[in-house]
DNA sequence: AATCTATTTAAGCATTTGCTTAAATACTTA
DNA sequence: TAAGTATTTAAGCAAATGCTTAAATAGATT
């Protein structure tokens, strides 16, 4: 038996000073990992990336428009926009009856600096 | 009623140029689409964007490290880096027991470039 | 007011995700 | 080769995700 927990490990030659200055750094950057992981689990989705690409490419569009685009069924694709809304990537404005969705400015300098790389 | 399933929209005066130039961007970057969406939706989880922080700041750590710094138990971190592995974003070194992971050069630049920003 | 169109919301369900504990590997050293 | 350390893998489970269908809203038109 070792220390603690028994799915830890020992590693005595360990270097602690790294090890605390790795935690402040997470600390540090807290805030941080918290705004920005929750802003790519939204836009790591495909149908939730296609979206804010079409938005950028076409400035507005309405859920009606983005399901015909999509293939997809509309009830599903304005699920995915309320949580492009309620993350703050888009946001909407009404014309009679239909809502157009846009992007917020913020994010779309944000989503530009991810798209325009390339993976191989 | 109206045409096809029961959930679409009519929009006699949608764009249908517009629907098909958005279609045809959607074709173009399919290929796109899915590989940014699925490294995408891999940093889109705390623990994980932790962990390619903390690897980019001190460029190598192993499990129990991480493990330590996290404040979490060993196999869930396992299970992180395995993800993060098979999504080509790290890769390890074997060192004796001790397996160092490091980040993917083409992931540093990628998730340099996210990091980076600031979000309100 | 009644109806129609666009959209959202709700409920249900299958799949995925992320943790936990326990068991299995891989390499090292006595 | 036996025992120890670091790590992964497996199994189980609760919570989150993403779709579907059906019902509810919101604004426009008759």
């Amino acid at each position: 038996m070792q220390k603690g927990d028994n799915n830890s490990c020992v590693r005595i030659d360990r270097d602690i000073t790294q090890i605390n200055r790795a935690k402040a750094i997470l600390k540090e950057n807290s805030d941080y990992l918290v705004k920005h992981s929750s802003a790519l689990s939204l836009l790591g989705n495909q149908v939730r990336l296609s979206i804010v690409l079409l938005l950028k490419e076409e400035t507005k569009l309405c859920v009606c428009d983005l399901a015909e685009i999509l293939e997809m069924k509309i009830p599903a694709v304005s699920q995915h926009l309320r949580k492009l809304k309620d993350g703050g990537i888009v946001s909407s404005n009404r014309n009679g009856t239909v809502l157009y969705y846009t992007m917020v400015d913020e994010y779309v300098t944000f989503t530009e600096n991810i798209l325009i790389q390339e993976l191989v």
